[in-house]
DNA sequence: ACTATACGTAGGTTTTTTCCTACATAACAA
DNA sequence: TTGTTATGTAGGAAAAAACCTACGTATAGT
């Protein structure tokens, strides 16, 4: 729910991975998504609810299945909280291209 | 070095405010860094390394200091990163407008 | 009602992370 | 040289994370 959420969900390449199927494929049951996995089925259920703690992932019952889709809002922060470094990213990126644009101006005449 | 490692670092509030710190005041020395924090300096330090690792900041020695400055290259990676579910997350909002549009042209007429 | 299926939860072990207090190293200063 | 400052490294304790194997619960099917 919080930004620290979200980042600490991410840090789990197991959870990144939830998160590209659950993307590239679309929502899916639990236990689904747990087939792909090398790991137990309890294990990635575990790292469902981070997602979800994270408000990463939303769940709805259907039947006995317990159907998970995608939840990007919360990325959105992320790309908020990266825009000032990106910025910082661009200045630099700015700053070098001057440069080169000057040493290429001393270079050759005209 | 690889985005494993990036979104590993930022997982961490400490090292988040080490980068916020080197964005908003410039490179530090390692001891104004430390300075901030309600933590022991060598923690400090092991964060600082675990930033240079993930390659979100270089070290620089300048005479007995250790000069630190944010480099935010490697935060592009999780801007590409984001950037298909940023994709995913403007669908679906275009799809909820599309539907209060449609809902709105039922309710009013002309 | 009974069995099978789809899950989450409990409890515990192993690994990783985080933090600390010494201690080592290197540069500057007297 | 001798002392002081700036900083990383070692080693270890404590907390957190990631797994696993039972086990519990609820729905579906017969």
């Amino acid at each position: 729910m919080t930004a620290d959420h979200v980042f600490t969900a991410l840090a789990s390449p197991a959870r990144r991975e939830l998160l590209r199927l659950l993307l590239e494929e679309g929502g899916q049951p639990a236990g689904r998504l747990a087939e792909r996995f090398d790991m137990s089925r309890p294990s990635v259920s575990e790292h469902l609810r981070v997602l979800k703690d994270a408000g990463l992932v939303s769940e709805s019952r259907q039947g006995r299945e317990r159907h998970y889709r995608l939840e990007a809002a919360p990325l959105m922060e992320i790309r908020d909280w990266l825009s000032p470094y990106e910025r910082f990213w661009r200045e630099k990126l700015a700053n070098l291209t001057d440069l080169l644009d000057e040493m290429e101006d001393h270079g050759q005449d005209s």
